[in-house]
DNA sequence: TTGAAAGCGCTAACAT
DNA sequence: ATGTTAGCGCTTTCAA
């Protein structure tokens, strides 16, 4: 870590304010000043310290980004987009792997503050009354990703959950489906599964379907538990005709259950994921599913929370995406 | 960002070394005034300001990771062990996605070095001329993941891929198969498919087996290439009877090709995968692996450069880790 | 437009 | 064992 300002200054014969002026453009600083400055710059291969400006500047070019699980296939597409465009910015991220334990995303938003970082983008299986705490009391601009934060004054990108499962579930009954079971990786305190069991219940009332309670499973992102499940469905010969399953991993899941079972998929039940994430295309049978564009939905939770960490008097905002269905070979036409 | 060393000095009455001493242990305190200290701290809620803290240091408690990609699921659980194991010693990890791509390898390279991250564990697809040269010119302790560094001074921790290559084809030989194929994921140039392309001769000559040129595949980890190659090799109906792939992505993408085929895995060919990653349990059939105990690895890289950061005359360590075969159900005896 | 100087929060040499 | 002080490399007043 040899050349510094001061290095650049002396050999540039200018003072090391000149040369922070014409590398931040902070100030006007005469043409051939700033071409000689530049010339040594080239000449020394010098860079900035980003730790010294960071003190300075008591804010870091880092965007935190807590997720339930690295090694998970949609946050690894999540995190690959993040990454990319935050370095497009000039942003690091450090990444915090939560386990989906409340207490993790806790001690990570204390980390990361104290770290600096400029923000945090947010990723939580559950919005509740501890981690809301921390949302609400953060100093740093957050972005809430695939979970609404308005209520607590928080930035979100996240998806219309109630048109997606309604347009599912009808999606499901128009194929000749009727006895057609939702799968939520929430429960009914949380957003996004409170308006999953709102469209649910309305798609099936439009089409003069009665709900059934036992019809509906909350899961928590526990694949195992998801298994068990079917699996038991299965044992008592009461697998429903399809399934809607609130992320690809789940479904799949689900869909290992009847083939351990012996059963097949879409033999014996229709199912349809969500996320569209890369193991619903590898895996066989390929997977419908709902399809977000994570990538795209990456890059926007990028681009909102820079654009908020440079004018703190930014408003929040929420981003609602469209979803579209994928349909592959989970599902048949009854 | 309000309570600094000098708030708990005041209030401690004493210097703000001595605050320093404390919070570091590199000094001895007497115990009533480190016992005032900390209770100042805990009153205060006073954390150590970690870029001042990097500034005098000239290093930061982050470690940079390079992988290929992220949403890859070894690549994912490896980084979800880095994670763990890096908080736990108090270091932040920054994630650096290079797609394969040495170009960005390279451009990673340099930026963590002027972030002055404290090492680099290093994760790629193929050791070139281009970012060996990075290995070398590196002022930072590097960890290489799943590839031999000593030839360039570098750290590693690997698997012994003659090893686990041989035992393979000799597990498939005892199963009864004699027309076994090889993918490897790099090619001859490499030491670890050298390695791999070694022992798969020996194996099979040690079997009184003859080694045939087009048995082997090198395919640098591209998913589509394999399903191409493997959908060509049906068209031929030229299907070995068994083949050992090297990761369970790949293998995946092969019987995928057979399953759009309409053929099936074992009855039309028995493959193995290779580092028994999540989603080799989770594919159908599930998968026969080679087993890398990956968290463990990630553990271990992890500890070898934060060792290696701590003691800047450390020497250059191999750790070869042993592998082991998980039977599951891509493979049948004949 | 440019320079001098203060200071961000901390560590470590030096002094006591 | 404890305090004083000089930086670490940078940004940003303030003065010229």
């Amino acid at each position: 870590m040899a050349v510094t300002i001061k290095d650049v200054a002396k050999k540039a014969n200018v003072s090391i304010s000149t040369v922070s002026r014409v590398i931040n453009s902070s100030k006007p600083v005469s043409d051939d000043i700033k071409k000689r400055v530049y010339d040594v710059i080239e000449e020394l291969g010098y860079t900035p310290n980003p730790v010294a400006r960071s003190l300075v500047m008591k804010r870091q070019q880092i965007i935190g980004v807590i997720v339930p699980d690295v090694s998970k296939s949609v946050i690894g597409e999540l995190i690959s987009a993040i990454e990319d465009i935050a370095k497009t910015y000039e942003y690091d991220i450090v990444l915090c792997n939560t386990y989906g334990d409340v207490a993790n995303e806790i001690r990570y938003f204390e980390l990361l503050k104290a770290k600096q970082v400029g923000g945090i983008i947010f990723v939580t299986n559950e919005i509740n009354d501890t981690n809301t705490q921390q949302l609400i009391d953060a100093e740093v601009p957050i972005v809430l990703f695939d979970r609404d934060g308005s209520n607590y004054e928080v930035s979100s990108v996240l998806v219309d959950q109630y048109k997606s499962t309604y347009e599912t579930i009808d999606y499901l009954y128009r194929a000749g489906h009727r006895d057609i079971m939702l799968i939520r990786a929430g429960n009914d305190e949380q957003h996004f599964a409170h308006e999953q069991l709102k469209a649910y219940k309305q798609a099936l009332s439009d089409h003069g379907l009665k709900y059934r309670a036992d019809r509906v499973i909350d899961s928590n992102f526990d694949l195992g538990f998801v298994y068990q499940q079917i699996k038991q469905l299965i044992a008592e010969d009461n697998l429903p005709e399809a399934m809607f399953v609130s992320s690809d991993d789940m479904a799949i899941s689900a869909i290992n259950a009847m083939y351990d079972a012996g059963l097949s998929v879409p033999k014996n039940c229709s199912v349809i994921g969500l996320y569209n994430s890369n193991i619903s295309r590898f895996y066989r049978p390929q997977l419908t599913t709902v399809s977000y564009p994570i990538y795209d939905m990456g890059a926007m939770a990028v681009r909102m929370l820079i654009k908020a960490i440079n004018n703190s008097d930014n408003e929040v905002q929420k981003l609602v995406v469209d979803h579209s269905l994928v349909i592959r070979d989970s599902t048949k036409n009854k």
